[in-house]
DNA sequence: AATTAATCCAACCGCAATACG
DNA sequence: ACGTATTGCGGTTGGATTAAT
């Protein structure tokens, strides 16, 4: 038995949003708020939208502080940090950035980010073996970022783990050139508890598992055979995690990911 | 100037998690 | 405890725009 959909297709506008729906939206919410409820939300509103289509455009769009336009190295940094250690979890990522979006930052590393770190690896032309995120960062810029890890443990059974590493930058970047100071902490504690703070912002957010493919990131050491296609740019999630974190130790899983 | 290819990004879709009766 | 409704998320699509030919 398949669920009930969510709203009436037929009957629903798909599509752009018009300056006229989104006023009403914006209107409304900021007067009454979503009430709780996004799929009663547009019949309120006036809209034949379907109420996922608004809380969308609300989230991604209408809502205040919703910053649009260029990366920052600082956020370039953060999105490759944490790709690198929890994969393709754009709310968490987003999270760390004022005013971004998860469908932003998606967004983002697909079009463009992604393309960026695998070209920028390929024209280093090192062995697949001395790559990792901080030399790609590092050859990004004249005066190198430094990235560390202490104290990190994994526990496998309770999708707990801990830990803390810092990183911090003059100067920069990662793409433009741009110069810029940034310097981060970060630690893991406890139940999977992850903490940060830093000169861009204080964000906190907790990961209720840790699952299979970060398991791999924390411990994987293996090879690295076919990571390196005859396409630079042709690679799925899997291989970028596994590109940015090669290099990993292979004596303990301590310091994964950064080199020293 | 016209056509084609590449890129970007808003929006949609479906699934999983969560809330609620 | 169970079934249904709702929310949140990540992957994907498709139209608009820009660049190349």
């Amino acid at each position: 038995m398949g669920r009930s959909p969510c709203c009436d297709k037929a009957s629903v506008k798909k599509g752009p949003w018009s300056p006229e729906e989104d006023a009403k939206l914006k209107e409304y919410i900021e007067k009454h708020g979503t009430g709780g409820n996004w799929i009663t939300l547009p019949k309120k509103v006036g809209l034949t939208r379907c109420g996922k289509s608004c809380r969308l455009r609300w989230l991604n769009y209408l809502r205040p502080n919703i910053k649009h336009g260029e990366f920052t190295d600082s956020e370039d940094k953060i999105i490759c940090t944490l790709f690198a250690s929890i994969g393709s979890r754009w709310s968490i990522i987003a999270s760390k950035l004022q005013g971004r979006t998860d469908n932003d930052v998606k967004n983002y590393w697909n079009t463009k980010l992604k393309k960026k770190i695998m070209s920028m690896n390929h024209s280093v032309e090192m062995k697949p073996q001395q790559v990792t995120l901080s030399s790609i960062l590092q050859n990004s810029t004249k005066s190198s970022p430094s990235f560390s890890f202490t104290d990190s443990s994994y526990h496998h059974s309770n999708g707990s783990f801990t830990g803390s590493f810092s990183y911090s930058s003059t100067s920069s970047s990662l793409l433009s050139g741009n110069s810029s100071t940034s310097a981060a902490q970060e630690s893991f504690i406890g139940d999977a508890s992850f903490v940060q703070q830093n000169n861009i912002g204080s964000v906190n957010y907790i990961y209720s598992e840790v699952e299979d493919s970060e398991k791999l990131m924390f411990s994987n050491a293996g090879s690295v055979n076919g990571l390196w296609g005859e396409n630079p740019l042709d690679y799925g999630i899997d291989e970028i995690k596994q590109l940015i974190s090669t290099n990993t130790s292979t004596s303990s899983c301590n310091n994964f990911l950064f080199d020293d």
